[in-house]
DNA sequence: TATGAATGAGTCTTCATTCAT
DNA sequence: AATGAATGAAGACTCATTCAT
């Protein structure tokens, strides 16, 4: 109970002041409880950090590669799971923001974040990113997708999803992110320029 | 003289370390110079990251407009603009990526960022994205880009511009920078999606 | 206990460097703590310096406020008082004179004490000149005292009390101290001229 | 002539922040000078104010001396000498302030004065006293001032002089400079106590 | 298990002083 | 003689972590 609590304030916390400026004293504040407790659950602020991190994206991931393997027509497929994307992405924006810049650093293994943790956080992306190439490698050998390096493709889509959440251009609710998936879909599968014939 | 000398330690140590594990020490003992030297030129650590920031960025400010004002067809200047940003990006792509995480309102006004000076970075980035804008109107006021919300795909643009580089999926060779360039606009403008007819 | 340990350091450094001059490290030291702990109890060294000074002159302040009250004859009240402010401002000489100095507007608000701080010490000053005033009126309606302006008069009498301290006068032992008295109060209250008649 | 204005400035910066606050950065922007010319003149910060103090004191002195070997009676050479002293105190009130809070410091040889700088200003404040003392003396001897401590009195005197400049109880004109004179001989000569007879 | 007082390494910043020009 | 860029020692304050209760 105690623990989650902690891990609650934590999140609040993280997400308002980012990794390097939230403070121990600040979660143990919000979490109601004495500050050897956080110490009693968790080895150090670092780990405090990636243990959120690990239970907020588990049902998460979960869900992706269900939708993954769904039976579906490759576009419909495709705007599932950028649904499945917004929805996860939106209600942890500002958390996953941080993740994202405590990952670079390429700074000393002291403060930040150590190398290998950063490590296991790249893996949840890349992770997140092959689920993509999978998705778009199934719509090529359909035909429904032209030919083109799904890597790469993957990864853009995934920087546009990323980058609408990121610029706070989606809302929270069910419309508005149905909205915004449709959109960058159609951005991404037809493109802006006009088609002729 | 030693003013150049900080500038450059800075520009390496914040873009290794961002701008809260980034210490003066380290900036001092890699200019070479002393600690003082440094509150002699930039009155504190902020307005030294912030000096940096302008002073990279004025060259690509004013070739952005450039390129933005250039007689040429829409589709032909989405590829140059996204070629301007790339080149740009690319050289400072840590410092940038710090400079992006430390705009968003985290941390409290003391430590980071002050909220004024936030807005002053962020007119950058708007500047920047109306730019995008300008151009996605000219093309559909002459038919080249079909009618969609400007506002939206330049935001949607810029940020696969940006991830792409974030996700270090580019060189910084000049071959490397075009071949993406185009890959970007191949997909910005056409889609993914197959042509059928 | 900590807390005790650190404020009597203070005491010590306080008056023996003056408020700029002590600095946390000395005050540390000498209360055999960790720097860390005199900002679990104090807020900055300013607060510790207010406390200090609100701490050591509770006491006195009572003593004062009862003396002032006691039914007795006004010249003998003004003896009994000065030795109050004697017994209080020998032992604590050192930390008042430097009080009294941070008093006054000199420094700017960053260093040395905020304006508001130094409006609270004065009140206390003020508190203490205002028992005198009020014993001096007595005197005058019971025609102890010849008629004077005995705002002026008290604060002479606080004036030389202070001095006769600060100069190093008056040692500190009781007998002492009886003397000192004895004696500002024979200057203030028959001058030294010589009567005739 | 750089010289002058250097100590003109110091007087103004030692006067408002005090001997620590004031920093030599202020006083060569208000000199109008180099830093460097500072150096030139003076071999540091110490030894500056020690020459301003040494500078403006010095007529002083000299019209104490001659005040106190007129021919004049006792009693109406008390005043003239308090006015002497009120002359000079109101017009260097904030400096002589700052000078006697250094002078306590037994703070380490660093930081403040050096313990031989203090000895020298204490002669001076010793000189004053003794010119007191002398007319008292004078006075005793003539019969026109009772018998009394002359060391204890002379100091007692000094102090409601200087006391009553510190808090502000004397303007700069003239007449109030008479005024306070003659009011601080009265109580100082006759007292305060109602005379009987 | 829960707590929070104690700690000190680490940070930014200031400022008197020097010295080459 | 005049200058001011360069310097670094010193100081206030923060905060993750420990450990005795």
């Amino acid at each position: 109970m105690k623990r989650q609590q902690i891990l609650d304030a934590a999140y609040t916390v993280f997400s308002r002041k980012g990794y390097h400026c939230a403070t121990v004293d600040e979660i143990v504040a919000l979490a109601d409880t004495g500050k050897g407790t956080v110490y009693n659950y968790f080895v150090n602020k670092e780990q405090l950090f990636y243990t959120l991190i690990k239970e907020r994206s588990a049902a998460f991931e979960a869900k992706l590669d269900i939708t993954a393997s769904l039976a579906e027509p490759p576009l419909s497929k495709v705007e599932k799971v950028i649904k499945v994307f917004l929805e996860f992405y939106t209600a942890n924006a500002d958390l996953w923001r941080v993740l994202m810049h405590e990952m670079r650093g390429l700074g000393n293994e002291e403060k930040g974040l150590t190398q290998a943790q950063r490590e296991k956080y790249r893996e949840k992306f890349r992770h997140s990113i092959s689920i993509l190439e999978k998705i778009l490698q199934e719509g090529i050998e359909q035909g429904a997708i032209r030919k083109c390096d799904v890597h790469k493709a993957a990864h853009g889509l995934f920087s546009v999803i990323v980058m609408t959440v990121f610029q706070g251009c989606v809302g929270q609710t069910a419309d508005s992110i149905d909205a915004a998936a449709r959109s960058i879909a159609d951005i991404f599968l037809y493109g802006v320029a006009a088609r002729h014939g």
